[in-house]
RNA sequence: CGGGGCGUAGCGCAGCCCGGUUAGCGCGCCUGGUUCGGGACCAGGAGGUCGGUGGUUCAACUCCACUCGCCCCGACCA
């Protein structure tokens, strides 16, 4: 294709709405351009890459005996009613109303419909297990959209249902799908790591995550050289086993600690490390006031403590009710001496002190030598903190990496949710009806390309594998006026196509600069130069992602490229 | 939804605080010419409801009110 009559619109400046590297690369480059927020067009060339993705997931789920069709993006909002889904969904499903005043909802997955679709034609054990998916537009009325089309509210994704008799065959499939999913992420070039994952409101027993590692990205993991990976968020914080606050071990004392009221200040002020002193923070959950202990040198997930405080409120005590509740002034709260109302918590690492240092709901004063059993109750252990780099993997005891990335993919074992709310079930060999398990794998292909970029990408522009560059040759004839050059270039371009490589000739009458830059922008794997060694019977091949270059005689251009297409 | 920021040509921005002729700059775009190996040069040209509505005023891009849109930070997710 000729860059001069094509749809390629690339800038040579940042758009100021754009700020992560995916995002403005992908506006740059001429891949998307946004229609109102959450919403974009993909151009040609973005279009390309995504078919190129799509491609190699079809060729993936087909492998594993998934079966491709395609569910409708409208679905009756009853369907929603009857899964019990239209709750949990809330205000991110997108709703319309048809002209008789029947409500919709536009597809944001599509559980609800595939069961449907078992319940009434999968009604006997001979046909299972069965997996089928499909890609298309998903919508979302995400809260807030963001960072292109990393978390758009119109986005490609491809999803998979299976449906099965019992356990362990969802099983061989969740395996089988995971084995896809990695197969899909390598052949597109790019590293990243299963993550073990919460269910969110798909729901369900167990589920992964697969992340493509890159630095900006949305999620924060920790994970092992055993391979084990968790998103950050569940993360257990886990230590080596030394006992902590050794030092203040000893005689129970009162201790002046005149305005410390941060554990840098109090453990600064004692000559110990914050690992000595306990944190005790008092929250407000549901109906009664609880203090959570925490080491001094960590923070408390909050995620965690709602989790444990299941479907209650619970917030910060004000500085008024810390008062009224300990006695003392905020900073120098303590587990010592509250009213037998007050639950007391503590993350398991508080399990590893002999004694600690804690406030004593007294102004300007601490306690040390203070030992949880003897001098206050500590009503149940969990965890609780925010699990941080060097903290144990719970496989294999080595100390865990921190890095970030994008989720592309997520595998859900359902189990019965959907089929027990919506009374989809199978006879078996006796007669009998089961509803069925279930699961579901969704993978992101419209992230995808953002995730690519976002990995693959040096100062100059996109660094495309091969695999899913939007085509693997771009044919660069420096000087569109010199006959000779040209004539090459077109002939060359022809030849190419011919031989089945899909080659993008940048005709366009501009100074070299411009399309060299511009080359580098759009990332296309390689590139050949038609320029002024063009005399001497020569032509370079560049490599986009080592910036090597080869001279080649012109007459061998077409083999000598397409040897270095192939392999 | 809470917090912060921004809407002036396709892109990036100035002007506004302190109201006053025809609203400016760089890039890009069009025409002609010179150039041609890392974002060239000369000459000419096109392109704007200054996000919208209302108000104040002799006069509003500029001041006031309301409103819509977009971006960033948080709770969510492929």
């Amino acid at each position: 294709m000729r860059w001069s009559k094509s749809c390629i619109p690339t800038f040579k400046e940042n758009p100021a709405e754009a700020e992560i590297p995916s995002h403005r690369l992908m506006l740059r480059a001429g891949l998307i351009r946004k229609l109102t927020s959450g919403v974009y067009t993909f151009l040609p060339l973005g279009f390309k890459v995504i078919k190129k993705i799509e491609g190699i997931v079809r060729e993936e789920m087909d492998a594993i005996g998934c079966q491709e069709v395609l569910m409708p993006v409208l679905h009756p909002i009853e369907i929603y009613e009857e899964s019990g889904r239209l709750g949990s969904f809330g205000p991110e499903l997108f709703k319309l109303q048809d002209g008789r005043q029947r409500t919709f909802a536009l597809g944001p997955t599509h559980e609800e419909v595939i069961t449907m679709i078992a319940r009434d034609d999968m009604k006997s054990y001979r046909t299972l297990p069965q997996c089928l998916y499909q890609i298309l537009i998903k919508f979302r009325d995400e809260i807030r959209p963001r960072y292109g089309v990393v978390r758009a509210r119109e986005f490609i994704m491809k999803d998979a249902y299976s449906f099965h008799q019992s356990a362990e065959s969802l099983d061989e499939t969740y395996r089988a799908m995971e084995g896809a999913y990695r197969r899909i992420i390598e052949r597109c070039g790019l590293s990243y790591r299963i993550v073990e994952a919460d269910s969110g409101y798909i729901g369900g027993d167990e589920s992964h995550e697969f992340v493509v590692l890159a630095g900006s990205g949305e999620s924060t993991i920790l994970s092992c050289s055993c391979g084990y990976a968790v998103n950050i968020e569940r993360a257990a914080g886990r230590e080596l086993e030394t006992p902590r606050g050794a030092r203040s071990a000893g005689a129970f004392e009162r201790v002046h600690t005149p305005g410390m009221t941060t554990v840098e200040q109090v453990s600064g002020f004692l000559s110990v490390t914050p690992r000595e002193v306990v944190k005790t923070l008092l929250y407000r959950a549901g109906d009664r006031d609880v203090a959570i202990l925490i080491p001094g040198d960590r923070e408390l997930n909050d995620i965690k403590l709602v989790r444990m405080f299941d479907g209650e409120q619970v917030r910060f005590l004000d500085d008024g009710e810390i008062k009224r509740l300990t006695g003392g002034p905020v900073g120098f709260s303590g587990p010592v001496g509250l009213s037998a109302e007050t639950a007391v918590y503590a993350d398991n690492l508080v399990k590893g002190y002999d004694s600690m240092i804690v406030g004593a709901n007294e102004a300007d004063t601490h306690l040390r030598g203070v030992k949880a059993g003897r001098d206050f109750t500590i009503a149940k252990f969990e965890d609780l903190v925010w699990a941080r780099e060097g903290d144990l993997c719970p496989k294999c005891g080595a100390p865990l990496t921190k890095s970030n990335g994008l989720e592309v993919g997520h595998i859900f074992k359902l189990g019965t949710k959907y089929s027990r709310a919506m009374n989809a079930e199978f006879l078996d060999e006796a007669g009998k009806s089961h509803p069925f398990i279930m699961g579901c794998y969704g993978f992101g292909i419209s992230r995808m390309v953002a995730a690519a970029i976002e990995q693959l990408h040096d100062k100059d522009g996109i660094v495309w594998p091969q695999s899913i560059a939007p085509m693997p040759l771009i044919v660069l004839p420096v000087n569109s006026n010199d006959a000779e050059i040209r004539d090459t270039a077109y002939r060359l371009e022809e030849e190419f196509e011919r031989c089945g490589i899909e080659t993008l000739l940048d005709d366009r009458d501009l100074s070299p600069g411009i399309k060299f830059k511009d080359a580098d922008l759009v990332g296309i794997p390689y590139r050949l130069t038609i320029g002024k060694k063009l005399k001497d019977g020569m032509v370079e091949l560049l490599h986009r992602s080592s910036r090597r270059v080869e001279e080649i005689p012109v007459a061998e251009a077409v083999e000598r490229t397409m040897e270095r297409i192939k392999t």
